[in-house]
DNA sequence: GCTTAACTGCACCGATCGGTACGGCTAAGC
DNA sequence: GCTTAGCCGTACCGATCGGTGCAGTTAAGC
């Protein structure tokens, strides 16, 4: 994501295609899906040559796999990372992202719950990552949720990972916001799950 | 469904192709996707010549749009409908569905959430129906949640419907069931929604 | 200023896509 | 037994798909 990161080998490169590339992967994976952009399409958005992708990438498939890989490596560090908010508030901060940004009136859709539809093979490494990264969301409440004292931080855990793609598949299919509703299933099963209770 | 239905007008048809067309649609596109579906492909598993679907239905995207519309048209009526369950059981009863057939070892993605993933188009007909598939599963819930005498039975119809659709993601993500989490958030939704609890 | 290589532009490949044309078969209804 | 029409089989269409070849341009590093 810096503009001037390093290729595969810290190879030279004359003006940064690679990054050009994945940014162009976000943008229409994100907003067209995966098999409803072509190679051409995404070249152009890219300025980039069709060349230069396979030479980076192997092929489309390898580019899907790497622009998942690329996504969100930390699993929402800005948001579990957190000093200043308490466990539960950090819990609650994963139902608050960002507000509708003009261009887009909703929240786009999870780009591994895209990736894991459009792709049918679950062997493809690109399901392979969407798994361990839903695991690791999971993985991250869980955590949070053991601070904040739940009597199952495990459970808890995997409960809000789910809200949290119910909000993602929900927006989607409805072309409406529902991470608000998924923020109330959160604060009900947050305070449902810790005993003392704030 | 039935295996002697009419076709478009009440023609003739000498063998039930339109059926068979239908079901070849929902296990192709259920299990590899739409988009990862062929016309041929779709021909051959329904063994029906390609210009028979032509004439039947319009296109593949009429095709896709007249499956959905022929799925679940009445909204889960094995469901709500069921006058020997209380509401409560009959909100549970929507997370307790048919325990995984041998071949797929975990419950299948919502047709719907697929439609709406792979076609990029909010104003593609499929589109539509799956917004309104979606809107009437909460409504079912709604119903459901007013009998039980819920506070606001329009928010927790809205909530339990989004942990539904968050157990078919997870479930496609994890390639793991997920339906058990979510019926343990709907339990406690539903215990926290009715003022008198059980 | 020379080397080196990332990058370009375009033409092109085979495969597959959704969709159509056409001639022939078969079975229901009178 | 004739009409009627749903259905078949195949060959084929143009478009687009992912991917490659090749000659040429640009720019960083020494």
């Amino acid at each position: 994501m810096t503009d001037l990161e390093k290729g595969p080998r810290g190879l030279r490169r004359g003006r940064g295609a690679r990054e050009r590339i994945l940014g162009a992967s976000r943008e229409l994976f994100g907003s067209r899906g995966i098999n409803n952009t072509g190679m051409d399409e995404l070249c152009a958005a890219a300025q980039v040559s069709k060349h230069t992708v396979y030479q980076h990438f192997g092929g489309k498939d390898q580019l899907v796999t790497e622009f998942l890989r690329q996504h969100d490596p930390d699993t929402m560090p800005d948001v579990f990372d957190r000093a200043d908010l308490t466990p539960r508030e950090r819990m609650l901060a994963a139902f608050d992202r960002p507000s509708t940004v003009p261009p887009r009136d909703v929240t786009p859709l999870c780009p591994f719950i895209g990736a894991a539809v459009e792709i049918s093979d679950p062997e493809h490494p690109a399901r392979r990552r969407a798994h361990d990264y839903k695991e690791a969301v999971a993985a991250r409440f869980a955590e949070a949720a053991r601070e904040a004292g739940a009597t199952d931080p495990e459970l808890l855990g995997e409960q809000l990972a789910l809200v949290l793609d119910g909000a993602s598949a929900r927006t989607r299919a409805l072309n409406a916001e529902t991470l608000g509703t998924a923020a109330a299933i959160a604060a009900t099963l947050i305070d449902q799950a810790v005993p003392v209770a704030r």
